[in-house]
DNA sequence: AATCAGTGCAACCGCTTGGTT
DNA sequence: AAACCAAGCGGTTGCACTGAT
């Protein structure tokens, strides 16, 4: 089966000789790509405009970043695949002069053994066993993208530490909820901070937690990024305000880096379980 | 030296998306 | 609404290279 985008034409395939890629570049470089169809006619190549556009792209642009990655850039796919799954072209755009082609292969090739190595599953980024655990329950799953696990508690653990239990699964949901962020998708929070508290015994502290959460739900968190600055706007829809400020100031250093167009938090989202190291450790 | 397995990377394939007619 | 096309995307394949035997 041949090229259906240009099967009437005799095209090279393979790897591509210096020869070629100076005339490539050397066309592009003159008149841009325009139609990538036509680039192989107008460039002297006897290739399709896809292989064109991939070596292009891949290889020949002029602001590619050659050479392996460093650290701060593996610790960037790995973060950003923890919340976006296997999206090669989005995480690409996190690393300045990398391709989603590299990327991908990068962490095919060397993360995911790593991981593994380190006894986390490279597609949930959990612990191996906890992914194995069959002693869960799962209350929700809004998740849009397939690598995404389903939401589950551990009800062992939620009786023994409800509240370590509900900033776990929180994390969880957080994860699933980012994956679909871009999608514009809200995930109802009040609904599963509810279904949270269902599950531990109600306590003193779990009833100060509950009116924390009660006006954490009619909070409204804004995240806006430009080239500028990054920031979080609270506002409300009622109920305690001051408190609200006070959960907002406590909770709501944390950055959101990986998301580069505004998003609005849904209502309902409860930063309350959440520290900064819990929230850094979420979004890094 | 020859062979083989493992690895990394470049390129390809097929599907999806978005725009146009 | 349907058909078509170009571009984008993620999964997969092919091949060169390297190290072990």
């Amino acid at each position: 089966m041949g090229h259906h985008c240009c099967s009437k034409q005799k095209v090279k395939r393979g790897l591509w000789s210096p020869e070629e890629d100076e005339k490539l570049v050397r066309h592009i470089t003159s008149y841009g790509h325009g139609c990538w169809s036509s680039v192989p006619k107008l460039a002297g190549l006897q290739r399709c405009g896809k292989s064109c556009r991939l070596r292009w792209i891949n290889y020949l642009r002029p602001d590619l970043k050659r050479g392996s990655f460093n650290e701060q850039e593996e610790r960037t796919i790995i973060d950003v695949h923890r919340i976006l799954g296997n999206r090669w072209a989005q995480i690409a755009k996190h690393l300045p002069g990398r391709t989603d082609n590299e990327v991908k292969n990068f962490w095919n090739s060397c993360i995911k053994k790593k991981l593994i190595a380190q006894g986390l599953d490279p597609n949930t980024h959990n612990l191996l066993s906890l992914s194995s655990s069959t002693n869960k329950r799962s209350i929700s799953s809004t998740s849009a993208s397939s690598h995404q696990q389903p939401f589950t508690v551990d009800t062992t653990a939620a009786a023994a530490a409800p509240v370590v239990s509900a900033a776990a699964s929180l994390h969880g949901q957080f994860n699933s909820a980012a994956a679909v962020l871009n999608e514009s998708s809200c995930i109802d929070w009040a609904a599963v901070t509810q279904q949270l508290l269902a599950l531990g015994q109600e306590s003193e502290q779990q009833q100060q937690q509950q009116r924390q959460h009660e006006a954490a739900a009619a909070c409204v968190y804004k995240y806006k990024a430009d080239d500028d600055e990054d920031e979080v706007v609270l506002s409300s829809t009622g109920g305690d305000q001051q408190l609200q400020q006070e959960l907002f100031d406590a909770t709501c250093h944390f950055d959101f880096p990986f998301l580069d167009s505004a998003f609005i938090a849904p209502q309902g989202f409860n930063p309350m379980v959440m520290d900064d190291a819990l929230a850094w450790d979420i979004v890094n």
